[in-house]
DNA sequence: AATACGTGGCC
DNA sequence: TGGCCAAGTAT
């Protein structure tokens, strides 16, 4: 017990002063020489930065992030911001419920907490869209709580410093009680942040930077040779493949039929074209009567566990139209970039037809 | 416990 | 090209 205590004390001091090193330069990051003045990030761009990285890259999120916190510089802001507006700014970065539960936070911090967040890993946990690693995460960067944070980065590299060959998920409580042996009582933001760096630029999932690894001495995966092969996963379930009817109709002047999605659900409180259901065999569901004609091609998009193939239909109606489904938006009121990525890739598509009533200028 | 939930980059 | 994987959460 107590040699584990002080090899675990050790490996975090190293890790902590690989960190002093090497920290990324990340926009919502105030690094170690900061801290060390005791300088402290704002809880609420650290909440906002953890929210967007779930399953998320730094490289995807780090222009979200910049727009966000310029439309919306504190959590006040966002609380009082459209959902609308917000929905369209999430667009593209997927897992639209974060977006939902970024609002619900946001409301109930402005609204019932007098702008602040709670200051503890548990009272955080009690907040939408905020689970067991984002509430370590929040606690240990922006309020010194020495709690464990465990992402796939910490699991990845727990896994090959302790050679725990039990694939995912079974392994789980067993990577997190070794990540709770090694977290340190200084510095746990510090720390926290120094782990999923190492994961993210050394310990990565397919080739090991092993030679360049403050942790190579200690690392048992790498003693024998199997680091590149863990941590072991159980196998995936196949996609299958679902196909749909997609419908985009252009009134005459230049309004497009669109429609918010559901709040629950794929793509819940999304902007996207009315449509059928996705399945094996989908039915004609226009929106409203039209003179309906097939784009050639097809939208081909993969989503978390299926394989989506969508036929685009087109039409061209007057200005006097009215839909059964969604509402017509304006050029001036609709935003391309406003609908998620699957949507969008459906308008290119159409914008790139040629068309007898020159759409392409418009 | 198992499943639903996005997207883009990498090899 | 297609599967893998990423700073997970909700149910």
């Amino acid at each position: 017990m107590r040699d584990d205590a002080v090899t675990g004390h050790e490996t975090a001091h190293i890790l902590l002063g690989w960190y002093d090193r090497h920290a990324r330069d990340l926009p919502w990051r105030v690094g170690p020489a900061d801290r060390a003045r005791g300088i402290r990030p704002d809880p609420y761009r650290v909440w906002l930065s953890e929210v967007m990285l779930q399953q998320t890259t730094v490289a995807a999120v780090r222009g979200y992030y910049e727009r966000f916190t310029a439309l919306w510089p504190t959590v006040g802001d966002l609380a009082a911001a459209d959902d609308a507006r917000v929905m369209g700014e999430w667009a593209g970065l997927g897992y639209y419920a974060r977006a939902r539960n970024l609002l619900k936070c946001a409301r109930v911090v402005a609204g019932d907490l007098g702008g602040r967040f709670p200051d503890t890993a548990e009272a955080l946990r009690d907040l939408p869209g905020i689970g067991p690693y984002t509430a370590a995460a929040i606690a240990a960067i922006a309020f010194d709580r020495p709690e464990t944070v465990v992402d796939g980065n910490v699991e990845r590299v727990m896994a090959r410093l302790f050679a725990v060959e039990t694939p995912l998920p079974a392994a789980k409580s067993a990577l997190r009680a070794h990540a709770a042996g090694l977290t340190p009582k200084v510095r746990p933001g510090d720390y926290a942040q120094a782990v999923m760096d190492l994961g993210a630029t050394i310990c990565t999932p397919k080739s090991p930077a092993c030679g360049i690894c403050p942790l190579r001495p200690r690392c048992a995966a790498r003693a024998t040779g199997i680091a590149a092969a863990l941590p072991r996963r159980s196998p995936k379930t196949p996609k299958p493949v679902r196909r749909g009817v997609v419908y985009v109709a252009r009134r005459m002047d230049g309004a497009l039929l669109l429609e918010r999605r559901p709040d629950s659900g794929l793509l819940g409180g999304m902007l996207g074209w009315p449509g059928s259901d996705w399945g094996d065999n989908p039915a004609d569901a226009p929106p409203l009567e039209a003179d309906w004609r097939d784009l050639p091609g097809e939208v081909r998009h993969t989503f978390t566990h299926f394989h989506l193939r969508l036929a685009v239909r087109a039409a061209e109606v007057p200005e006097t139209s009215t839909a059964r489904r969604g509402a017509f938006l304006s050029a001036a009121e609709f935003r391309p970039s406003d609908l998620p990525t699957v949507m969008r890739k459906v308008f290119d598509l159409w914008r790139d037809q040629p068309s007898p009533w020159g759409r392409a200028e418009t």
